[in-house]
RNA sequence: UGACACCCAAUUAG
DNA sequence: CTAATTGGGTGTCA
């Protein structure tokens, strides 16, 4: 099986400000094709969301291209978005158990973590989190595509 | 006679987490002194606490102050805690008219209820509850008081 | 089951 | 410094 590395973020400018806030989020797709490595820049944008929107449209994109022809890929996916990655790693698992509910109520944005959940299953995914602005050269890198996007 | 308004908020860093949890209580007290109207912080600190014990904490302080020299006063004392507002207006006398026992077993902190009872006696009290983060310009002083004593 | 409050964490911004 | 987007929890009561 194939392995692609994901290094992901995401944007939004004035985030929570009155008016819109315009989003973006940005990934830096590494696939391994027989010894050598596929590189490639995905970017999103969006005229008016939140910054936890954006990295759950970010990984439902990224995962879309990535499923093309059916594929079936160990995936590794780096985000600096705890939100992000324990929502896939521990609350969407708690969540399903418990009727997609939530103590304070209902999940937000619960269309998009099914969204993104359908269309990583097939693929063997491991979710990685790593902290934002601490030098990490890709993430730093998807920060820029993912800004830029926002910008439009 | 005379009239006291009081702002009053709380703080628990950590509430409910292991290990000691500090805490502080604060209050902006205004009395009505000859058509002036001298103003007055006051704020508490305790180690190991809760948010609630820290809201009658902060009650019970500020009756002690305002109760020197025998003094009686209109007291108008207005928290986001709904926990003291309506224990004090609702939940007291419905203890006292059955014992001091509740459905579901103990009361908790029913010496700090008793003290608070006992302070606020002689005084002509309105409790006011106002919703916390919503603006109010003299609650988030008071919150600003109770953190600060909170971090000692 | 509901309500209010108190936090902890990550991110996004101004 | 400020604030919003989101999740996890406890302290307490009816």
């Amino acid at each position: 099986m194939q392995t692609a590395v994901v290094h992901a973020d995401e944007s939004c400018l004035g985030n929570g400000r009155e008016g819109a806030t315009p989003g973006g989020a940005g990934a830096l797709i590494e696939v391994e094709v027989k010894g050598a490595i596929e590189r490639r820049d995905l970017y999103v944008h969006a005229p008016d969301t939140t910054n936890n929107r954006m990295a759950l449209a970010g990984a439902i994109a990224t995962f879309a291209l990535l499923s093309t022809k059916g594929r079936r890929l160990r995936v590794v996916y780096v985000s600096d978005s705890e939100y992000l990655v324990k929502g896939m790693r521990e609350w969407v698992p708690s969540w399903r158990a418990r009727g997609w509910k939530r103590k304070g109520g209902s999940i937000e944005n619960l269309e998009l973590w099914q969204a993104l959940l359908q269309v990583q299953s097939g693929h063997e995914v491991t979710w990685r989190w790593v902290r934002g602005h601490a030098g990490d050269a890709k993430n730093e890198y998807a920060d820029h595509l993912a800004v830029r996007a926002a910008k439009d």
